[in-house]
DNA sequence: CATTACATGTGTCTTTTACATATAGGTAAA
DNA sequence: TTTACCTATATGTAAAAGACACATGTAATG
């Protein structure tokens, strides 16, 4: 819960990092690293746990929404790629259904807010 | 994190709950249990815990953020009435601000999940 | 007088997020 | 040539947030 003194607010998308990376894959195949560079710009100030992505990839390719392969001809240390299956563009397609409600309930907040 | 085979989707706003009772507050001083009513309105799909909320009514007055006295007048059960403090109206500005943020990046997504 | 609605609360488990650390290949400079 | 740094993937674990179950008591209704 909130630890008394801390009531700092950041209103964050629970998982929001989730839809994030499935939207960067749908636009091209991607690894990790690649991934969490490019996470910040779509979820703004969320600082994205490096821990936590990889967990969550490894997830999500469990479940077959995204497959991985290595990569090893490039340059530097060999590189997982994930890529989005058919199931996975499900997913992203539920996610930003699902995002357009948390907007109108954002909104319909504001409107309150502001008294209209 | 995610249970294999569990990727059903909600997006939701972390905490939410905690903004909307403060802005119920703003409006007039409520107890707990109507605020457990009104709650899923501004909310949507978010059920309400109760338990927690009461925590969170608790948490607030203990940082002064909400004021609250016993109701012993009316009919039926005792109250603890609250009553939203300076500083708790203030919170509720952060939160609003936070959420106008929000309420940007999951544009900025959805701009770019349909591709624009 | 039993059931239901009102009203406030505690206990505890699970899920989600945060923070810390491990490992290792490759590049550039001291 | 070794030290430092960047790239890249990963595990371990603590803390925060949320979910679920239950306890307690007053009053109204059938």
């Amino acid at each position: 819960m909130v630890r008394p003194g801390h009531w700092g607010v950041r209103a964050r998308v629970e998982r929001f990092s989730e839809p994030a990376l499935l939207l960067l894959l749908r636009e091209r195949p991607t690894h990790g690293y690649e991934l969490l560079e490019a996470l910040p710009e779509l979820t703004g100030e969320t600082r994205v746990d490096m821990g936590n992505l990889y967990r969550v990839l490894r997830a999500l390719e469990e479940d077959h929404l995204v497959t991985s392969r290595w990569e090893s001809g490039e340059p530097g240390p060999a590189k997982r790629t994930y890529e989005l299956t058919v199931e996975g563009r499900r997913l992203l397609d539920e996610w930003a259904a699902a995002l357009q409600g948390s907007r109108e309930r954002i909104d319909t907040f504001i409107d309150r807010y502001e008294g209209r």
